[in-house]
DNA sequence: TTGGTCATACGAAAATAGTCGTATATTCGG
DNA sequence: CCGAATATACGACTATTTTCGTATGACCAA
């Protein structure tokens, strides 16, 4: 397994492995901006958060240099993986297929024709 | 809207709305008796919780007898939507299809032949 | 060199969740 | 009628998460 046994991201530390994901490595500089952006927070509430994660052995820091660069140290995939389990069970009574049937029909989150085109085809190699 | 304005169950409240929308109507004692198949709680826990969701209106009760009897108070695929599309947005970035894919290849959740017939009628129907 | 800016560390308050002990009332079998 | 079983109410304790204020040190421009 990986580095954290237990992979359980809160809300807050969610919203900062987003960015991380997506940006590879930040600073907390960085990463509040981004954060700021959408929400409303202190500088070093952001800073504690990315702290307590690196306690937790959610990120990893280079911290060799003053300003310290954050890289996330979980996987985005496995992480994702790992708490879409937890919801199906929670919220959808074990089913992914009822899961599945809300996210498509998402008002708010439509899927355009080629994302549909993407889902056809892994359905697909999975009939198989 | 419906009663809440803001839905936003915890996990424990969850846990307790799935027992409610599958009986329909429960006391606590009954809700408990589920609960403990798989969870370690005593009694008065499940009761508090239960008194809180009801304070929060997410249950209704009746308490008409001495023994109180409960009932969801919020809609399940209302619940399931709200909470699937902060999820969407917290852990995919906004895109549902992410979210599809990963569901449908979760390895301990696998989708039976029935399920996966559903899930292309429902992309039928959203691809016309 | 000195003052302003920016960085991290740290402690602790505030908000939320979950747990349970204990008090009190009702019910029921014998 | 009495005691055991069972119900709810309520307060309090613990744990976790979120939020910041403040201290301290580094860096830089004038």
């Amino acid at each position: 397994m990986s580095a954290p046994k237990m992979i359980k991201p809160t809300e807050s530390e969610l919203e900062i492995l987003q960015i991380l994901w997506s940006k590879g490595i930040a600073t907390v500089r960085e990463v509040h901006e981004e954060l700021a952006a959408t929400k409303n927070a202190g500088y070093t509430t952001t800073l504690k958060l990315m702290q307590i994660m690196n306690e937790k052995g959610i990120v990893k820091r280079d911290d060799s240099m003053r300003t310290h660069v954050y890289q996330a140290a979980v996987n985005k995939e496995k992480t994702q993986k790992h708490l879409l389990s937890k919801i199906i069970d929670n919220l959808f009574g074990g089913s992914p297929t009822q899961l599945v049937i809300q996210a498509l029909g998402d008002e708010s989150h439509k899927a355009s024709r080629e994302e549909l085109e993407k889902i056809q085809a892994l359905l697909d190699s999975l009939k198989k």
